[in-house]
DNA sequence: CGAGGCCTTGACAATAGTCAATAATGGTGG
DNA sequence: CCACCATTATTGACTATTGTCAAGGCCTCG
């Protein structure tokens, strides 16, 4: 773990991230209690049923938000990109565990200061609201996509995401990327087992989709073919 | 479709809902452009693809948020209860359904009008985060549910979910109360098809766990075995 | 009373899961 | 820098669960 005072001027997703709804003066108060924090992959930020204490704004790297069942394994509920906001405004305890995937970067507030600072600066709540509800349509879409599709189209699918969240023009997937999930994350993520999606990833390459470049390169041959 | 104006005063939701937040005066100014509305069974409130003008609070009743695939086949992605919000404030377009399961009663607002009082009442941008973020928890939670159990198991929870919803004990599942939803709908909420969901019911039957009363009445007998 | 829509049940097929062995990768320490 | 180890990924054989197709029953509403 590693913590240090905030910069917001030199900060990649102050434009944004929730806090981008501030003026200067308001963004300077936030400021004063959030901290700044490194996370390596796999770190844990929030735990499910620890106190619920703090909240944070994602600056760089990826998140993801899982439940892990008592048998343990795991499923994951969300992914998590810059400027995206974690916690849980309103409940006691943390009920999903937050974890890097990959060296992160986060602001840290306590979730007191922060929800007295919902309070003060309605465009601050305005901007969450925003937020959490682009989260939740990300969520049923998500809940949509794996409802119905085999493991086949939700490998492609996930594949084509991820190429897109690679690229820097939106709505242009990246030719090449690399993956930030394991195949273990890769199942939890779309209900499936580590063994499946290995195998779809392969079937993937032999059909001309895609080509791997190592473990978690992914070259797109044919994007087509992800889509159906 | 049906359409009166406001009675906020005789509103059953009236303590629970979003509009909760404002004060005598901010109720009043938000009730001069809302409309009370009836909804019959299967009757769509909004449509997804069409223009996103209008917003709504649930009064009594239930609705369904749903997508449905080029095929036709309906995935269920929330129920909606009575003080539930619907509509989503910063989308140009709608992007899933929304329609009435039971006899059902919404106020509708125009969404110009109700994102002007967000902007002017921040007690209302306030509770509709909280909302908001209710509703992310529970997309997350079905997700969780949906994502690694067997057809027994989501047939089980779904069930025991809504026993705990027509009870008016919280906590206390009803021993006894009519499924909303047809068989199709618990498909298309669970990942199943219609005919899975009726083979676990039957299954559920015949293992002692509960009765049927007609097509749509259940009783619990040992709400245990649902859980497992 | 009849018709149509749900629901149930059965037989079979297909997809994904499980178990197990092997291969590749990346990190560590000599 | 290389070798070794632990972790992660791939592949195969087999099983089990769920989906598909089809037929028949039940209820509800005209």
């Amino acid at each position: 773990m590693s913590s240090s005072p905030l910069a917001c001027a030199t900060c990649p997703v102050r434009d944004r991230a929730a806090c981008a709804a501030l003026d200067g003066a308001e963004r300077a108060d936030l400021a004063r209690f959030g901290r700044h924090r490194l996370l390596s992959p796999g770190e844990t930020l929030f735990a499910a049923g620890e106190d619920n204490d703090r909240c944070a704004t994602l600056v760089r790297g990826a998140l993801k938000i899982s439940a892990s069942d008592a048998d343990g394994t795991e499923r994951i509920l969300s992914l998590v990109h810059p400027a995206g906001f974690v916690g849980e405004l309103f409940a006691p305890l943390a009920r999903f565990d937050v974890v890097a995937l990959t060296h992160s970067e986060v602001c840290l507030f306590s979730r007191r200061e922060y929800e007295a600072a919902v309070e003060r600066y309605p465009a601050l709540a305005r901007a969450l609201l925003r937020r959490s509800s682009e989260d939740l349509f990300g969520a049923r879409s998500l809940m949509a996509m794996v409802g119905r599709h085999s493991a086949r189209e939700r490998v492609g699918a996930f594949l084509l995401a991820m190429a897109e969240a690679a690229s820097d023009s939106p709505c242009h997937p990246a030719a090449r990327f690399d993956l930030p999930l394991s195949r273990a994350e890769m199942a939890g993520l779309l209900g499936l087992t580590i063994e499946t999606v290995s195998r779809q990833v392969s079937a993937l390459e032999k059909s001309g989709a895609i080509r791997r470049r190592g473990l978690r390169g992914i070259e797109l041959v044919d994007a087509a073919q992800l889509g159906n």
